[in-house]
DNA sequence: CAGAATCCCAGTTGATACTG
DNA sequence: CAGTATCAACTGGGATTCTG
């Protein structure tokens, strides 16, 4: 797992086999969790999709349905039609892992007043 | 919940209020998870974490840590003896924070291979 | 419509040196 | 021991322009 339980645990980086660099890092960047979010609904265009998803480029979705496609977790199908058309879905792997992502995000909003609240007062302790 | 169900489901970036944004980005950096996980078998000190985190720099490992401060995740205690002694500690809210991502770690984990399988095949065939 | 290609800046990270 | 400070290098991502 990467993960080791030794005398010591030791937490290990650059490990290809390590699936907390190798997948959570994957959908830590900016957008991939959003995308994956956006799909969950069911199937989109590119251009619906980067409308849907606030603030996104057209560089940065191409790329990021890029990486999600070639990680299995995105289907990319292309409809050879004037203007073409190309929809985005998410596969059952992508399925899985959008449910598992979303148990974090609950948690994440339940919590997240407290996290707020340790923040605000991080703050003011530090200002004195 | 910075999510919004509306006819069409839009997602937002840029929102105070986001979870999302604010706390799962807030830990989807290079280190942050890599640390609570070296804290979850119980309190540490700063040159401990540092050997047992492969690869992090001083600097990172300094800044993260503050930043999980900040967010309630960790507790800092300095113990003023010569030398000092720093320890740093998961908090409840740290713990829960853990747990949580540990079931998208092991989700990830469980699913690597397949991952890996996805990859290695959109790589084959994009050669082509 | 759905991108590909460039350019470029801002923010992140690493390396190094110094300190209470 | 547990940091802080500084500087250089790297890179993610936005803006823009062009195309099948």
């Amino acid at each position: 797992m990467g993960l080791q339980k030794d005398n010591e645990r030791r937490v290990f980086l650059n490990n290809e086999e390590c699936p907390i660099r190798n997948v959570v890092a994957q959908i830590g960047d900016k957008w991939s969790i959003l995308i994956l979010f956006a799909l969950v609904d069911g199937p989109d265009r590119f251009n619906s999709l980067k409308s849907r998803i606030e603030g996104i480029s057209q560089r940065m979705l191409t790329q990021t349905l890029r990486d999600l496609e070639r990680d299995g977790f995105v289907l990319r199908t292309v409809y050879p039609q004037v203007p073409v058309k190309v929809e985005y879905e998410l596969t059952e792997l992508g399925k899985g892992l959008s449910a598992s992502v979303w148990k974090l995000v609950s948690w994440a909003g339940d919590h997240h007043a407290d996290i707020r609240k340790a923040r605000q007062q991080y703050d003011e302790e530090s200002e004195r």
